[in-house]
DNA sequence: GCTTGAGATTACAGTAACTAGAACCTTTAT
DNA sequence: ATAAAGGTTCTAGTTACTGTAATCTCAAGC
């Protein structure tokens, strides 16, 4: 099948479907006339990427997923371990937003808001304490 | 002063002081010699953009945050409309993240982690239900 | 006065993961 | 025959820098 079929099947945009087979992600076959030709079994490895992307898997993490999503001898120790490391990261990133948000909260309550010049906001961000 | 010393007070690295100065953020004056010589105002405004950085303002944000920063005139609700849209952006973010963590999590503790090939991590990223 | 090393300058390339656009080719429908 | 729709490749743009290289200037030691 097209391109433009095995995007909408897996969910991909069309050119993000072409970049994959850019970077060797997903190579489709190719017809007589150029064109790209996807089987089932492609359509499934890009709807894989696709929901390993939205759970914030990078490109080099879904290489490796791939490779163990296509081997049927992989221990599942190895994904787990990969999705582990994942979890900690996020974790850390979930921490670091939070704290964030909790400043600039904080700091969104303590300005009037009105028209005079006076702002906590610009106090804090030029350092003043 | 040198952009090593401006970098050092503003707890920039001195490429991001060049970088700044390259997209017009904070201009310095320039030396006899071509050396860029930041006064402390200038490293007053480094500084601010450390902190609005890190609050997670784009450059975008930080160029108007600047303006109104040195604007004497300007009203403390424009700033604070910016930090509060800049707070929605925020809290999307985080749910977002949660979300994905719960998911992961949750995959992370149903996969054994053992030598067999039998993976509820892959299971659910490829669409499996 | 000369050399050496530190620190300054610029410009180009690379990062992550696409997205937009242009120029051109193929297929399908009228 | 032709026009629209959809395919191809390539280049450049996005964000906010970072790394590297070639070159230049300055201060210190011999």
């Amino acid at each position: 099948m097209n391109v433009r079929d095995a995007a909408a099947r897996s969910g991909l945009p069309p050119k993000t479907v072409r970049y994959y087979d850019d970077i060797g992600l997903v190579v489709p076959d190719r017809r007589g006339n150029g064109y790209r030709d996807y089987d089932n079994r492609a359509v499934q490895k890009l709807a894989f990427l696709k929901r390993a992307r939205q759970l914030g898997f990078s490109i080099d993490d879904c290489r490796q997923l791939l490779s163990l999503y296509e081997d049927k001898e992989r221990a599942s120790a190895d994904v787990k371990a990969l999705a582990e490391t994942h979890l900690d990261e996020i974790d850390r990133r979930l921490e670091e937003l939070q704290h964030l948000r909790d400043t600039l909260k904080h700091l969104v309550h303590a300005c009037r808001g009105d028209e005079r010049p006076d702002c906590p906001i610009l106090a804090d961000l030029s350092g003043d304490k």
